[in-house]
DNA sequence: CGATCGCAATGAAACGTTTCACTCCGTTTT
DNA sequence: AAAACGGAGTGAAACGTTTCATTGCGATCG
């Protein structure tokens, strides 16, 4: 019998069902210490002698104790959410990006508090997660460098971190894509083959921030070798498979559709393919593909699809551990990170198959 | 001046960068009112004389106040999150569901907190978002009938809705798809140019709650017709398209890759169409095809698949709907619902091209 | 005209934790 | 031996809301 009692020992009779869930207490007054004392066994934040937690800890699995969450939220004014704000993409693009974020997250002791953020909407969604500041700290997938969210976001001072655009400028921790050495390796490739003159870039939507960089790496990489860029050499249009057949469809009527493309997506990849072959433009012996994401799609198209792959299960955990450290450290300097890409060869970019 | 100073009025003079975040206390002394009077303005609760609420609206605003959701949620008991918990899905099946819920949830004024759950795990994730109760409710997808995770949820108590799975008969709401209208659709579809004899059903994981269903369906279907199931007609695999292609040419093996084939699956549809163009056979001419899904790769690959449509989105919403129902009416009797899909005609089951 | 009703508003008690400031007491330092 | 120290534990405030029980008070009812 270890109990000893200094204070008058509450009978509690494991209330087993009894109406109210018990208390720190309950246990406090069953182990005869203070709720100061329990509290402290239960986060281990000081010094407690061993004998005195050990019994605390017995009474707490003897009365099936579980500290309130929302009581303990209340009173250390945290959370340990962190608000994900993402735009309404389907696709497994950002599947792998929510797991690779909940994953990192569940390790580090939070949780992950999602919303969608429909593109151009007005402010309410974005107040619906920020504004509930039930979050601790915010990550924001933001495709465009001027989205106004990001003021939103700024004027709020909750820690945040954007993904997939470069904002530290704006003073928002970033993890981004090497895009610059992803389209390099894809435009040294390609170019093993083709002239630079016929190498053509189909970018998606202007404003894009993948687009706007993978379109000056793709103009860089020429012009480091010399070529100037020709007017039509990159055009820009949206991430959709239409937009690839469409621009297809125009270079064939211009007698152009050959040498070889990089498109910002493998759905516009995928549109110019499906065109060629309609247009009976063999693919990869008149035109060379590559695509970026390495989506299923280009796994399944036939010939399979050169793609870009993007570390995105990778960028959701780091954006976290960004974050928790941003949250650890709130004066620091603001930091981009950059994700490196893969390039992965099929036969969309090579007459070799393998 | 309409301020009518009952108690002493506490000058609070703009504390706008004063350390501690006003509260509700400070606004009920500047409108000089008691907080509960605020508190009701602010929740509107209860009645309050139109002039006094005005006027406590000017101080809220004059004053910026914001309640604290920490504290609210703490007060009222509920944090107006639901926990979502996933399998590890990758693909726009689950962005749609994602989609859907967190629109409903948003409309609801409720949060989705989400988590993963690796298939197989031991409890420690499930815990991580059931015990953490911060959750007002849980959302589960489940996709086999003797998922353990049934009897976690079960015994949590926190209501719940089960996803993708009947399990009313255990007692957890559930939102599933009316996989034998659909499968029902499918094959009347495909009857009309082929013999009972020569369909095929290949299967996803036999565990796995739709491919039961569908094949039990599949089975039903072609029984009603006086048709007696052969070996080997319906098969289980997994969702994969290798799956798909193992089929194929094991059927091809035997000589018997023709008719027609209804697949759980989009993936295993393709894995059958792609085995099928290595393997010289026809579709949809010598084998009509159709999938389950209409995921992207059932509008990319050639010909163009036929596919059972599932309203994932719906699916979602829904199920946020009967969750809040559920926290509203706690002892209701647990329920199924049945969505409805759509079967969607492309080339891949017919030889007319539309 | 007194009793009753209901609205507006109040006062104060919860809610369950964390944490600061402090006490107690045995041990080491001077 | 007195003083200083530090480990173990205590007590109580604080956090900011919701909500229950209550009070005033003018209007309605019988």
């Amino acid at each position: 019998m270890p109990a000893t009692p200094t204070i008058t020992p509450v009978p509690i009779d494991e209330p087993s069902s009894t109406g109210s869930p018990i208390s720190i207490r309950d246990v406090a007054a069953t182990a005869g210490v203070s709720i100061a004392t329990v509290s402290r066994v239960i986060n281990d934040s000081h010094a407690v002698a061993a004998s005195t937690a050990a019994r605390v800890r017995e009474v707490i699995a003897r009365l099936g104790y579980v500290p309130n969450p929302m009581a303990k939220v209340f009173s250390s004014r945290e959370s340990h959410i962190i608000g994900l704000a993402l735009p309404r993409f389907h696709g497994e693009f950002m599947t792998w990006l929510l797991h690779g974020a909940d994953e990192e997250a569940t390790r580090l002791g939070y949780h992950l508090m999602m919303t969608t953020i429909a593109k151009g909407e007005d402010g309410s969604a974005r107040r619906h997660i920020i504004g509930s500041l039930l979050i601790d700290a915010l990550l924001v997938v933001i495709t465009e460098q001027d989205d106004p969210l990001a003021e939103d976001v700024l004027a709020s001072g909750v820690p945040t971190v954007v993904l997939d655009t470069d904002m530290s400028a704006q003073g928002l921790d970033s993890v981004i894509l090497d895009n610059e050495r992803g389209t390099r390796e894809a435009v040294d490739h390609l170019l093993r083959w083709v002239e630079p003159g016929s190498l053509y870039f189909v970018g998606g939507p202007p404003q894009n921030f993948d687009t706007q960089q993978r379109s000056k790496a793709f103009a860089a990489a020429l012009e480091s070798r010399g070529h100037q860029i020709q007017p039509g050499q990159i055009e820009m249009g949206d991430y959709s498979l239409e937009w690839g057949k469409e621009w297809a469809i125009r270079m064939s009527r211009r007698g152009k559709l050959s040498g070889a493309v990089l498109a910002a997506n493998d759905k516009i990849a995928c549109g110019i393919m499906h065109a060629a072959e309609d247009l009976k433009v063999s693919v990869p012996d008149q035109l060379r593909v590559i695509g970026f994401n390495d989506s299923q799609i280009s796994r399944l198209v036939r010939p399979r699809l050169s793609t870009v792959s993007l570390p995105m299960a990778e960028m959701g955990a780091l954006a976290v551990r960004t974050l928790v450290r941003r949250i650890e450290h709130p004066n620091a300097e603001p930091h981009c990170a950059k994700l490196q890409t893969k390039l992965l060869i099929r036969e969309s970019s090579t007459a070799i198959h393998f």
